[in-house]
Parts: structure tokens; sequence; C-alpha cells
DNA sequence: TCTGGGGTCCTAGGACCC
DNA sequence: TCTGGGGTCCTAGGACCC
């Protein structure tokens, strides 16, 4: 939302949220908006009354748009020199110097810096491991009094940070952990973190142990730099209708494999092993229900796109049972290596190597030229996606026409 | 009627080895 | 009738994150 301000001004203290693929669910909303009682991933639907009566902006997610404004924000921590790890599109940790006189005034002025250079309002939490920072930046988002940077430093601050924060708000404790936790009478942060080593290990894994013991200032959340390249990239998509036909999903597999195969070249990477998954809709549990898996080790590390899409195809002409009306479908590649990592087998044609990289070479640089003409693809996509997903706010409706007087309603740029 | 998309990590259990 | 003890590797599924 912080985002859709920057660009659309007459946001600016109103009721907003932004909507996810397919306009399904709330995936970003202003405090405004949480103020009306809209939360986080409930559907579209169910709130549509409450957004026409109250004059709530509803906004089509933009997701390349947030990409470059959360780019703006990193660059502009970068600056600090302090070990930036980027943590997702929203987040991120910054490793302060233990001398550094006035952690306060340096969050403060860390929260100034980042407005002044991409316009982006952010929080900032300081402590002495990475999920106390979070508890830390919870308050400071939560109360303006902190003005963007809340510290946790001492035994006081820790014992009042952590009794007002509920156990279910810690990084780390979801849903089913803090449900089993709360009937165990732990209800905040400081009673978990006040539990007996013995008693952890009886109610919770190994990643609930690691949390215990960030809440209780030892640090044990490795550097995400130190983490190996990328493990695994996913395309998938939810399908505005029930699909049928086994032709268009593997129409629908080939546009993955034709978005997995550019990431996977950006970044130099390779992949070992291919998944496809293909599922009918859960939510209609009224209509029968299919859903299944498989995947295989390719012959050889690959990210030429017809080559992903022929194997993303094999495998769905073996999970494919016709008679389901298929909602969802996705196409995952596992265990990505190095271009260094791959070695050609003893019995491959260099020459056909290098004509497929000069190949994907040239249709990546058109597609990034055209992308707004659709750009080329291998003809097994079809359409792409095109006629299997929505493609924006309201797109199949008048846009703004039908709209209330008091609600605003913006499309897609696309 | 209408319910996202992208990830990581851990665990249990089975297959297999000697 | 009576059938060990120690491993590794892989996979599926669940829980969590944003």
């Amino acid at each position: 939302v912080s985002c859709e301000r920057i660009r659309y001004p007459e946001l600016e203290r109103r009721p907003a949220i932004v909507l996810s693929n397919n306009d399904g669910c709330v995936v970003a909303l202003s405090n405004e908006a949480k103020a009306l009682g809209i939360r986080r991933g409930v559907p579209f639907f169910k709130i549509r009354g409450l957004v026409e009566s109250r004059g709530v902006a509803v906004l089509s997610g933009s997701h390349g748009y947030y990409s470059e404004c959360s780019r703006r924000v990193m660059r502009s921590l970068a600056e600090l020199d302090a070990g930036l790890e980027v943590y997702s599109v929203d987040e991120a940790f910054l490793h302060l110097p233990d001398d550094l006189g006035d952690p306060d005034g340096f969050g403060r002025y860390i929260a100034g810096k980042v407005w002044t250079d991409a316009r982006i309002p952010v929080s900032v939490g300081i402590a002495c491991t990475k999920t106390l920072a979070k508890v830390a930046a919870r308050f400071a988002k939560k109360y303006p009094g902190y003005h963007g940077a809340c510290l946790i430093d001492n035994e006081s601050k820790w014992l009042k940070a952590l009794s007002l924060t509920p156990v279910g708000d810690v990084w780390g404790i979801g849903r089913r952990l803090s449900r089993m936790l709360r009937l165990e009478g732990i209800n905040t942060a400081l009673d978990f973190a006040m539990l007996g080593h013995d008693d952890v290990r009886r109610l919770v894994n190994l990643t609930g142990e690691r949390t215990w013991r960030e809440l209780r200032g030892e640090a044990c959340m490795s550097n995400l730099a130190d983490d190996e390249e990328g493990k695994s990239v996913m395309s998938s998509r939810s399908f505005e209708r029930d699909i049928y036909s086994l032709n268009e999903l593997r129409q629908a597999m080939c546009a993955f494999a034709d978005i997995i195969g550019r990431k996977l070249r950006g970044n130099n990477g390779y992949a070992v092993e291919i998944e496809v998954f293909i599922a009918t809709n859960p939510f209609r549990s009224e209509s029968s229900q299919y859903r299944n898996s498989a995947s295989m080790h390719l012959p050889e590390p690959i990210n030429f796109t017809p080559s992903l899409a022929k194997a993303a195809c094999q495998l769905l002409d073996k999970i494919y049972r016709s008679g389901y009306g298929y909602k969802r479908a996705g196409l995952v590649v596992k265990r990505i290596v190095p271009a260094s990592g791959v070695q050609p087998g003893l019995f491959d044609d260099v020459s056909l190597i290098e004509k497929r990289r000069r190949l994907m070479n040239v249709t990546d640089a058109l597609n990034t030229s055209l992308s707004d003409s659709g750009g080329i693809h291998i003809a097994a996509m079809g359409d792409g996606l095109a006629g299997l997903v929505r493609s924006g706010f309201h797109a199949k409706e008048a846009p703004t026409s039908s709209v209330e007087s008091d609600v605003v309603s913006f499309r897609s740029p696309h």
C-alpha cells in the first residue's frame, strides 16, 4: 500500500487494500483498512460489501512495481554499509557495530534516510538477535511514539516487550504452534522464553527451540548470505475456471517452463530436478477431489526452456486424470546448480549446447524489449496463461463507470 | 459464484546397504 | 518355534515465513 501511495497520493490516509493474483485474497492493506476489520488473507468476495459501503480503495497487485520500490529501499539500506541481508521484498537485517553510541538515534536515522531516498515508511527494531529485533520492530510499527525505531538492550525492556507480545506474534510461531502453546498456558513471548529446556523440547521441534534460544538472546539464525544459491524456483497459478483438458494444462505447464527458464538463466542457474503438480479446487468440497504431483531427476542440469517444457509435459501426462476440474497447477525446479557445476555428458554434442544457449540469449533479449507485445515463446505454450487466469481487477467488468461514487478503483496498468 | 504465489526447514517412515 | 544392529538416502507431508 505504501508503494501504491507513491503513485496515487490520493490514497493517503484512506483505507486501501491490494489483492492477490486473480483478485482472490487481500494480501496487503492500510492501517485504515485494518481499522475497518479487514484482515490479511481474507477472500475478496467476503468483504466486497464492506469495501463498497466504506469506500475502500481496491487495487490489483503490481508485483513488478513493488519489486522496483523494494530495490530502492534496499539500495538505501546498503549505503549504510552494515552487512545488509535482504530477507524479503519488504524486510531486511542490518548488523550494527557493538560500539554504536546511540542505537536509538541511529534507528531513527535509518527510517528517515529510507523515507528520503525511497518515500517508503519503514519501522526499525534493534536487538541482539533477529527474532528479538523483529519483536522490537513490531513495537516501532505499532506505536508512533517510537518515531520509527525501537530498541531492546536491557533486561527491563526485554521483560516488558516480551510480556506485551502474544506468543503467536513471534517470528517462527504460527497458528498451529500458538494454539498448542496457549493450551499449555503459554500466552506471551515471555511465557515461552521462560520455559525450561526440557519443556521446550517436549513441546516444539528443532525450529521452535531455535526460536526459544533467539528470544533468550542467543543468536542462532544463520546469515542468509551464507546460504548457497537458490534451492528451488516455482511457478504456479490458480485458474479462473476449472480446467478439464490435458491440452490446456500442457499449455499452462509450458508457460510455467517459460517463466522458470528465464528466471534460471537470469541467475545463471541450472535445474537438476523438476516437479509438476495439479489440483482440483479444495474449497469445493462437494465435488470430487484429486491432487497429485510427480518429479524426476533430469538427465543433466538444464535451463533450456523447450527441455524444461518437455520434461514438465511428460510428468503431467503421468498424473493427469480426465474428468476432474483442475483449479491449480504448477512447476517447481529444485537443486539449482551454477553453470560451473554443469559438466557436459560424455556423449553430449557441445555445439548443440552452445546453439541452445545462444537461442535462449536471443529470446530473452527479445522478450525484455518486447514485453508489452508478448514477446516470443515456444509454440506449445499457445496463448500461455492469458485465457486461463484473470488479468486484473474487474477487468471483465466495466472498470470505473459502474463503481459507486465513493469507491476508488484502479485497473492494473497491464 | 467468488479463496495467491513464492519459498525454507524438519520429521517420519520406507527402501536399501552391510 | 526361533530371525540383529547399525547405517544412508529419499520422499511425502506438515509447519512456518512473507
